[in-house]
DNA sequence: CGGAATCCGAGAGGATACTG
DNA sequence: CAGTATCCTCTCGGATTCCG
């Protein structure tokens, strides 16, 4: 983000391993940091905050600390994070149809 | 591309730092590599011909050799690239839009 | 002209272990 | 519960040099 064209950086964000996993998590509920790491099998809890970091950075996903022992922390989708999800559907419909032509020939 | 999630795939190669902008070169007509080359300050050859080939894996691009000696070269969007590259301009519209909401708060 | 070969640095991603 | 601390590997981007 931000080396002078933003449409790079929001593709480069949303090619990250776990951006868009996490924001089709968070698209219409907040969810709890474990929660979000028992709904992505694999991830690992450092992969994954450093991804919401990232996320949070780029102001497409709130942390919202409710308590500090025992700790509860809630993620959400922010108003540009849950409008990004949308377009990005959009593409992803796109490529079911025109998928099939890109890619290594497998 | 081809890890089970094509869309992430996608959004990371055009998330790739030149892959955009080689597709709006050649979005509408077929580029010479030194074209190309002279037509993006900064990139050096290497960098360029790896992001080529890349691109060319996901058939996105088309590589055409004319002429061995001297060596002539033409890349070309593919159908799908040229596709592709509308959908991601359609984007960039709402990037437009939203994009003051989101990235690094500078 | 259109690259390939080599080397380097940065950052994403992952495994493992530990903590307030 | 919600992370941080290390250590490792891999790929992209870049600089430089060389080649048919």
């Amino acid at each position: 983000m931000s080396d002078g064209c933003q449409v790079r950086g929001v593709f480069a964000r949303m090619g990250e391993r776990w951006s868009l996993l996490i924001c089709r998590e968070l698209n219409g509920r907040a969810m709890r940091f474990s929660e979000l790491r028992t709904a992505l099998p694999g991830v690992s809890s450092k992969v994954l905050s450093s991804a919401l970091q990232r996320l949070e950075e780029d102001r497409l996903v709130r942390r919202d600390v409710t308590c500090s022992r025992p700790p509860r922390v809630r993620y959400a989708l922010t108003p540009a994070g849950e409008s990004l999800y949308q377009q990005v559907t959009a593409m992803a419909e796109w490529i079911k149809i025109y998928g099939t032509l890109i890619g290594p020939e497998t």
